[in-house]
DNA sequence: TTGTAAGCGTTATCAA
DNA sequence: TTGATAACGCTTACAA
């Protein structure tokens, strides 16, 4: 079933079924009510790879995710609720969403420029973003909109969004020192992943204000995963100099450090404080509850919709492209983690007074 | 930069260049060589809609993900390894894999319907099949490639791949009536999603086998979250004749159970054994570690890559798709949640003997 | 071994 | 308001 066969089926030219299911002024009314009665009782639409030659766009949008064994089970669950939110707004723009799986044993840059060069997509959103990004500069030298989900350290002027680690940072570690905490932790990413970088060094910089140093030993890259959240707790246990909290750019880590807490017969907040990241409900099931971080993914997702889409607009009338760099606020919420340190560390600051 | 420049460039026909990039005889060496270093130097590949628009098939495998806002977090995340191992496999074949989120306000069945009849893909596998599953039944009377991972009750031939539901049912009660308990409630899916009646069934039948009924308020229809884990504590601990045992279809739910079970002063694998689902690290990095069952994702995935090719492969050769249907087998790993039944619950099998 | 040209299904231009 | 036709980029049958 092609256009000819809609079109003999109904005795009209293909040039009017055409102009009649896109839409087109010039059609009698009468006759565009047969031609779309007639398309919908025998399931015609038009076949994408024509209408793609011809017009010179797919109405595809894709999101590329690099998929890490490590990782896969839970660190990439992030983004399903960012395209339920991104795939209903393109929907809403007549635009389909496409993920593009890069397996783990795979270049993820090979496989953008695979992407790109066969023309499968109109605009492509990255994640993941490396330090170095070679998928960065090699789309600044293309005209395909796309936008980083994650800073990079790439130069070039293109469009990103990011969470805001520095005012995630800055909000734990006034929590954790305003309730006496100076012996603070940091828990972040073992890659090159770009996030793990800007956190650590957020967090640095905000100690820093409060007259506090980030010692290298208290700088603890591992797994982003349960796995990565133990291996930190056999880590600081076994520290001398033990921190009194610990802050984590992935909640996910808190089920593994908290079980080594468990076996240690610690507990969160006592002890140890524990600040997690993103709201993952497993934060709030865990007990005590993790303080972690207010993120509504689904509007993450809908603000990268409106920027792509916007991009593609611009690019459809030959307009310059806007860049837009964008930081998502985070509001912490606190839980039970977040306690006053273990007594013999805390700075009472009222004997500190004169 | 199309096959038309990158040809005059060469000072060849357009025939010449498809054939040595296609790696079609008739070639001089020489002049493929030069060929294939021109394009790679100038970055070019053919454009898909071109090429899919002349062979009639995309290179385009299609996954279908369902997002449901209730279970995004964490519930998809089981599929990220499985197309892990689906798009490793589909690569060395030369395809792409394309994931295709359904927002969730959007009706699956419509939205698969403009995904094949728009030609997007050359097969597609659905996932989150439904008892009764529209589209199931439009894919049945079109002749386009296509799995369902998860049966369904939607009749017709077509290939499905699925759990072995009745296996990890029967070995869950199996290791519980092994250990004495004989009170044992199931906690399944709350929405039409087929394995949710799957396994409720299969472990009705593996606990009548030993002559044990299931009672409906033993029956906790929830969502299959950290939160209905928790509702599904709420309910058992209410119950007037509480179970000593409670089976998962899910091990997400384990947290917001061991979460409720901790509030009421109860422990998993004393007061009452939990058996999870899939291995999951959440379930692993509990305390008491969950019991649950061996499963490889990757290897769920390959299958589902060869199978897909497979029938891509009949297709071409235009001899008749075998449908295949096979349950995937796993295996227990007892945890700490599992463990005998409180002494009053127990049956003494030997004070039993005569 | 290479070049020429038809045709895949669509949209858009132009003429009627 | 409609119909005929060119063009999008590619692969392939056929001719040279």
């Amino acid at each position: 079933m092609n256009i000819h066969d809609l079109a003999k089926e109904l005795k009209v030219s293909i040039g009017t079924v055409s102009r009649a299911l896109n839409g087109r002024s010039g059609v009698k009314d009468e006759t565009r009510e047969r031609v779309l009665k007639k398309a919908r009782q025998l399931g015609y639409s038009p076949n994408q790879s024509g209408r793609s030659l011809r017009q010179g766009t797919t109405g595809l949008i894709g999101f590329m995710i690099v998929t890490n064994r490590e990782r896969a089970y839970r660190g990439e669950a992030f983004f399903m609720s960012v395209l339920d939110g991104l795939q209903t707004f393109l929907a809403s723009r007549g635009l389909e969403l496409v993920v593009h799986l890069c397996g783990s044993d795979q270049d993820p840059e090979v496989h953008l420029r695979r992407i790109v060069e066969r023309r499968l997509v109109d605009g492509i959103i990255l994640s993941q973003t490396q330090r170095i990004d070679g998928r960065i500069s090699y789309l600044n030298g293309k005209k395909l909109p796309f936008i980083a989900f994650g800073r990079s350290q790439e130069p070039g002027k293109y469009s990103w969004l990011d969470l805001d680690f520095e005012g995630v940072a800055e909000q734990a570690i006034d929590h954790l020192v305003s309730l006496g905490h100076h012996r603070i932790a940091v828990a972040s990413a073992a890659d090159d992943i770009n996030f793990g970088h800007v956190y650590v060094e957020a967090c640095r910089a905000s100690l820093a204000q409060r007259g506090i140093s980030l010692p290298d030993e208290y700088i603890l890259r591992e797994a982003l995963t349960e796995a990565g959240g133990y291996a930190v707790g056999e880590r600081i246990l076994a520290l001398e100099h033990r921190p009194t909290a610990i802050v984590l750019v992935e909640s996910t880590m808190a089920l593994g450090l908290y079980h080594k807490f468990h076996d240690a017969g610690f507990e969160a907040g006592r002890e140890i404080s524990v600040v997690g990241f993103d709201n993952s409900p497993t934060g709030d099931f865990l007990r005590p509850s993790l303080s972690q971080f207010r993120l509504s993914h689904q509007d993450l997702g809908r603000w990268l919709g409106e920027n792509i889409v916007s991009q593609l607009e611009s690019r459809a009338k030959n307009k310059r492209i806007r860049q837009v760099n964008k930081i998502w606020p985070m509001e912490m919420i606190v839980g039970g983690s977040t306690g006053l340190p273990p007594r013999n560390d805390a700075i009472n600051l009222e004997l500190l007074a004169p």
